[in-house]
DNA sequence: ATTATCTATAGATCTATAGATAATGC
DNA sequence: ATTATCTATAGATCTATAGATAATGC
């Protein structure tokens, strides 16, 4: 019940850890890489953490807290229309993917390989974007209601937007290899996606 | 130089870690696991095979050409609108995945594990889809010109439709889990997102 | 004879723990 | 004294190969 006095080690451990397992997954990261990489023994990994599944849940719930209750960190949307609050809301969601370009990877390989994890973790986060939902399905409804949007659910349309973005960055290494790009050019189709990313959700939703 | 007599065993053994990588993934399939699953001892594997890495890769040159390959099946679409065509590609392609829902994890998983597998492969598939695409592309600016559609690339609307159909897929089982969907419920969801892939991506380049 | 399958095992991990030593806080 | 770090090692894999035995094709 100390308070730590040294937690530089066991935070070095977490950001190693939590690095090698956004890039090479659970199963191909072992404790003994990631004693390597930070230059200390193995034990000392279990001596913080106890057992590697362990270290990974504590780095996997709060990589899941991170993606899922940032999904769509919006405020101050009450004076805008609806097209601009949901322009607002997928490119706020577009730049924390973008930020996080892995973490999708990791929940869905996290889930075939232990889907209790996610199942576990999903109540922690229940109703937590719930209000944002409910005033943005108010705004959704008027507009199909004044025939501006389509017929169409709010699930199908965050759906939509969480889709596009996700997408792009799992596919943009293995796209960007087929099409050869370097760096430079991978940003820039990064930037161009974000604007098509609005177009396609806006123009998509017309009535 | 013979023909294989008895090929079972060996095929047998692809069926079977076929099906485990694309379960599992790479790191987290043993080659002891799958000759167990077999019923039969582990040597036997490497009789075959000679390495897990050179199992594997016979497996994901044949998912990857597979998928790459098929991104478009289309044919006789010459007497149709623009509209139509898309409409069709896009569902084709839905189908596509549909049957296939774990090949775009294992090619994004591989990359980050070995990327020159991947870009050793690309060349073989250069210019298969070639042909396709032109054609579209021309139908495409005709539709740009005639004002019906918005400027927009033909690489862009082709990722809008992959990264679509990709997501649905990989995000299901976590999204279902999340949502407390059941099997049958997750039909539901999977044939209405069908339409509304088609409605988003159609809609989603209008003028 | 040749090919397929098995047993046995080498050698390289990997995870986890026990127990020794070094560092730190009173 | 307590906590952090290390060395050493047990025990469980895992991959790959060597060499024995069983099955099959002439």
């Amino acid at each position: 019940m100390e308070v730590k006095n040294n937690p530089t080690m066991e935070i070095v451990i977490l950001e190693t850890a939590e690095r090698l397992f956004l890039e090479k997954g659970f199963g191909m990261t072992s404790t003994t890489e990631i004693a390597k990489e930070i230059g200390c023994n193995q034990a000392l990994i279990h001596y913080y953490f106890r057992t590697k599944e362990n270290l990974f849940n504590i780095i996997f719930e709060k990589k899941f807290r991170q993606f899922f209750q940032n999904i769509f960190v919006v405020e101050n949307l009450d004076q805008m229309t609806f097209q601009d609050k949901l322009k607002h809301i997928i490119e706020t969601h577009f730049d924390m993917v973008r930020e996080n370009p892995r973490i999708p990877l990791l929940i869905v390989n996290e889930f075939s390989r232990n889907p209790e994890m996610v199942a576990t973790l999903k109540e922690k986060l229940q109703g937590v974007v719930a209000t944002l939902f409910e005033s943005l399905n108010t705004d959704l409804q008027a507009e199909i209601a004044a025939g501006r949007v389509r017929q169409i659910t709010l699930i199908d349309l965050i759906f939509n937007i969480i889709s596009i973005n996700i997408s792009l960055f799992l596919l943009l290494p293995v796209a960007g290899e087929i099409m050869s790009l370097d760096e430079k050019q991978k940003e820039l189709v990064v930037n161009r996606r974000r604007d098509e990313h609005v177009k396609l959700i806006l123009n998509g939703i017309r009535s």
